[in-house]
DNA sequence: CCGTCCAATACCTTTTGGATCTGAGACCGG
DNA sequence: CCGGTCTCAGATCCAAAAGGTATTGGACGG
């Protein structure tokens, strides 16, 4: 599992739909699907239910966006707080 | 930045000593190098001070070292948490 | 000094990620 | 119904990143 994978995950879970995903995230769509497959197999379980036309989150999506979104911030307030290190903050 | 540079990086805070820490990483020595350098660049500033024999932490890189184990502890417990979901936790 | 230890560099191979093109399933308008 | 279109998935190719082996260079220890 990668950070990245996280942020692609993130994305389309807010979209619920990977192809406007893709356009934020600036990749193109194919390579967005195939992230999420692989975090869904190495999860053990499906992360999206696929409709024919989109897809929706499933309950165990839902649930691991929220810890996904706090990884990320997590990750992001470390990365601030090491940028001015050095002057004051530790 | 990566989850395996902070795992890479850990390791190598650990152990101060690159070869040791490539051998429980199980990758060789060179490219643990490199991916330490690339943190560091990322970062801006260095966490390992080259001496001829070795390397030591910066007082950066003990601070940025207590952030990346947090993090990777937190990464460890969602992955723990996502296995057994479905059976009472959430 | 000489040998050894350790990280860095150079170079090559392998793996992973991204782009484009195409296909299959499903919903929509007429 | 049926054609058109929307959306995701699969296949294939190319580019970028990570890993491996061999080697260098600097520095400490005897």
């Amino acid at each position: 599992m990668s950070l990245q994978q996280l942020q692609y995950f993130v994305a389309v879970a807010e979209e619920e739909h990977v192809t406007r995903a893709a356009v934020r995230l600036r990749v193109s769509q194919p390579p967005l699907s195939r992230q999420i497959q692989a975090l869904e197999d190495e999860l053990g379980q499906p992360l999206f239910e696929r409709r024919g036309r989109g897809i929706v989150l499933t309950a165990f999506g839902r649930y691991f966006a929220a810890k996904a979104t706090a990884i990320l911030a997590h990750v992001a307030s470390v990365l601030a707080d090491s940028k001015d290190f050095g002057r004051g903050e530790h």
